[in-house]
DNA sequence: CGCGGAACATTGCTGAGCATATAGTTGTCA
DNA sequence: TGACAACTATATGCTCAGCAATGTTCCGCG
């Protein structure tokens, strides 16, 4: 029977992984339409936030958010008209410009923070045990370092965030 | 310092989460490519495929593939000019209408089946240990559950699958 | 029987992303 | 110095998804 094949445990993994993840970013989506963002800004505000002078190029900025550069141009368009952010030429190459995070995209990013955290505490953190915790986060840095290596450098985990 | 909040543990588990997940659909989505489909295109004929009498109703596809149902009418349209479905009228029911996978969309589904899995089993299940994998799985079924109630019906999961 | 509300699918419109092409800038090498 | 290649950002065309509105069909109630 091939129908038996879709009970294959890969397909399970994979399947529960995907369901998990759908449903959290649907609950983030909501949250952080309450405060007018969506995820990529959130997503840029975030990057910018804990960038070393609250500022990174348009080429970074896309690759560390899995965007394109066109992609990026038009989010950071649309930011910018918010207020959220400005650009800023880049003093030593004319080529570059920066994107550089305001006052009142911080103060934005500030307001939906907590919030953020409660929902990540309700759904993730909250429901399992530190052991369980401890093991998630294990199997999914193995899972991002081998299935996403580019996302190691300068990001969300990996202390010696060196460069 | 507001810096250091970054580096809440909480932000933490959701990037790595964020990235493990972006990592893996790229991954699948360029092997998806190969054979012509898409990543919703797939998973739109995984859920047919594996329902009674091959096929679902256009709101009951909606459901499955959190998809709305204006966007799954777009993805039939599609997927029946390409011939990997096509629709059949519900003869209790006028309103609705049932997408059917045709045998060339069970075909193509089966030629990509194995690169699929073979996909799932490079970076997820054959870079854990069985307790890893055990402990993931856990984990992200309570997260499902809780993040995204709906997906447990008739999906992936629960062997109990009665309706 | 006939009417009003609900359910279902489709369509127009808008917003967003990617791929490609374009323009400007920098660096190198002869 | 001058020309060519590499890099950065932006503009354009295309695809795709969601929301809101529409048309059709079903159901319940007077």
């Amino acid at each position: 029977m091939t129908t038996n094949l879709f009970e294959d445990p890969r397909i399970t993994a994979i399947g529960l992984f995907s369901e998990a993840y759908s449903g959290l970013t649907n609950r983030f989506a909501a949250q952080f339409d309450e405060h007018g963002l969506s995820a990529v800004e959130h997503e840029v505000l975030m990057r910018l936030a804990r960038s070393p002078g609250r500022q990174l190029r348009m080429t970074d900025l896309a690759a560390q958010t899995s965007l394109s550069t066109s992609g990026v141009t038009r989010v950071v368009d649309r930011m910018e008209r918010s207020g959220l952010l400005c650009r800023s030429a880049c003093p030593t190459d004319r080529r570059s410009s920066f994107a550089v995070i305001t006052d009142a995209g911080l103060a934005r990013l500030n307001e939906a923070l907590p919030g953020h955290l409660a929902l990540i505490e309700e759904f993730i953190t909250g429901l399992l045990t530190p052991g369980q915790l401890d093991g998630l986060l294990d199997a999914l840095r193995v899972i991002r370092d081998a299935a996403n290596p580019g996302a190691t450098v300068g990001t969300t985990d990996s202390p010696h965030s060196g460069e």
